[in-house]
RNA sequence: GGCGGCGUGGCCAAGUGGCUAAGGCGAAGGUCUGCAAAACCUUUAUUCGCCGGUUCGAAUCCGGCCGCCGCCUCCA
């Protein structure tokens, strides 16, 4: 019983070896909250979460820090343009954030850390880089880190420094302070464009670069080792390679023992873009009508290392998906008193397998879901023989919800709907219904059954009565 | 220019050397029903972009070609 991951590091899958056993010390690249967060990220949550828990599942003890970038260029260069603080224009879009998660039913991290509150910590770092001779301060107080002086430079995103392609993207004239046009900045000295947003420290009145937040954080709340470190492809350069140095460099330690990151997501075949207008976030979908339910299905729905192209049909297929999921769930009431037969046991251990051997191996989400629509066809095909029981719906309600502790998805009531039914009036509706039936009065039957479908009430006819789901 | 990924049935999507190529959606047929709907069951890829090669055996490995995509300094 041990799980495999694709580790980026190592270009392969690798069996995960925790620092200390039953123990997952994971820190999360999260979110720069300069905006609300569109689908694309949420799949990184998502996925990050989906390896929170399934490392429970397994029993390990998680420990997860999820940093929050509160300041950089973007919520600098945003606050000032509305003319808000930067705290206060940070603060909206960090609750939103943490409002998408909910919704999406992404379990809370354990520790979601500042990067303002943790300016200090980024000083050491950088204090002790220029002692060791990895960084040096350019003309204007800015201090960058020497690429050249760490050898291991490139390892994980399997970049040669040389091959680097020089001034291609940035113009050269804003580095010229930059021994090296691939050093990167560590501390960026106070220049008029950041207002009021600086920090008086050892180095000079400035603000901290990109990469160095996740460095201190990581140590800060996980240690200077810890097991998992995890992020969007795109951040394996320059971000997390960037990350690397500083913290190897700094701490005398190996820093993440393990990485893992998560493909792009891309909308209708393409590049999700807002000039493009196929640029979504949660709150766009919600709007259009689709539950946050519909949208976790497709967002862990494609393994993680595979590009996911999102579409509004993957959309109405998850919704047709999930119901699959909840009318097994409703039908196990009406299995009859009895003791589980051999048949469904069999079913059951069958699909618990498969579903873990899925799981273990890197995380395969589509092969584990795969495990339960094939569970969920056995058994209603043994139903159909009266080959289930009330035992088994027992045994397979514990099996339900560890699946669901794995998935987030199997339990509609995970995610907040806000609307109430009243199921009383429904009950004496149908029971009207029952009465004009009875009476072959159709047309009346007819009406109550569409006035209730107006309502969002679906009906459903069957041998032992008529039973009712919310659409 | 450098590095990397992908191309599987109408759509989505697993599988990366060997039992009948998972699963979902859709579609078709059936059961049920006053009619429906819903639900359930059954069926739905001799074939994995194309062409060669390696192998007893390839969707899976190798070479070439075609098509799509990503990264190469602040984007998950």
């Amino acid at each position: 019983m041990s799980i495999r991951v694709f580790d980026t590091y190592k270009r392969n899958k690798v069996e995960f070896r925790p620092l200390s056993p039953g123990q997952l010390k994971m820190y999360n690249c999260g979110p720069t909250v300069h905006d609300f967060a569109h689908i694309g990220n949420l799949r990184a949550y998502c996925f990050a979460d989906t390896i929170r828990r399934w490392f429970e599942n397994r029993g390990y003890d998680v420990l997860q820090v999820m940093n929050i970038t509160d300041v950089d260029d973007k919520t600098i260069r945003k606050s000032r343009e509305k003319e808000i603080g930067l705290g206060d224009y940070t603060e909206q879009y960090r609750k939103a954030f943490m409002e998408d998660l909910a919704s999406l039913n992404i379990l809370p991290a354990h520790v979601y850390p500042n990067a303002t509150d943790h300016v200090d910590d980024m000083v050491r770092i950088i204090e002790t880089l220029l002692e060791k001779g990895h960084a040096y301060r350019s003309e204007d107080g800015s201090i960058y880190f020497n690429v050249k002086s760490f050898p291991e430079y490139g390892n994980l995103s399997g970049k040669r420094i040389e091959d680097l392609r020089v001034g291609e993207r940035v113009r050269s004239d804003e580095y010229e302070s930059k021994d090296d046009v691939r050093d990167f900045a560590l501390w960026k000295a106070w220049d008029e464009d950041d207002g009021d947003v600086f920090w008086e420290t050892s180095l000079g009145k400035g603000r901290p670069g990109w990469h160095i937040e996740c460095s201190a954080m990581s140590s800060r709340h996980l240690g200077p080792v810890f097991d998992l470190h995890t992020g969007g492809v795109d951040n394996i350069f320059p971000h997390h390679e960037n990350e690397i140095a500083q913290s190897r460099c700094s701490l005398d330690a190996d820093f993440a023992r393990h990485w893992m990151h998560v493909e792009y997501l891309i909308v209708e075949g393409r590049k999700m873009s807002k000039s493009l207008g196929n640029f979504f976030t949660l709150r766009d979908l919600l709007e259009q009508g689709w539950s946050a339910r519909e949208i976790r299905y497709v967002l862990v729905g494609t393994h993680y290392r595979s590009q996911l192209n999102f579409t509004i049909s993957s959309l109405e297929s998850a919704r047709q998906s999930l119901a699959r999921m909840d009318d097994f769930k409703q039908s196990w009431s009406s299995w009859p008193e009895g003791e589980s037969t051999p048949e469904a046991l069999e079913a059951l251990e069958r699909a618990t397998s498969t579903f873990d051997a899925a799981m273990d191996d890197d995380l395969n989400v589509p092969q584990a879901l795969a495990a339960v629509f094939t569970f969920i066809r056995s058994v209603n095909a043994l139903a159909v023989e009266g080959k289930t029981s009330s035992q088994f719906a027992a045994d397979v309600r514990e099996v339900w919800t560890r699946w669901n502790h794995a998935l987030g998805l199997l339990e509609a009531d995970d995610f907040a709907t806000g609307e109430e039914i009243d199921s009383e009036w429904v009950e004496e509706q149908i029971l009207e219904r029952q009465e004009a039936r009875k009476a072959k009065d159709w047309a009346r039957a007819d009406e109550i059954r569409d006035e209730l479908l107006e309502a969002g009430i679906q009906l459903k006819d069957g041998p032992q009565g008529t039973t009712w789901k919310k659409i």
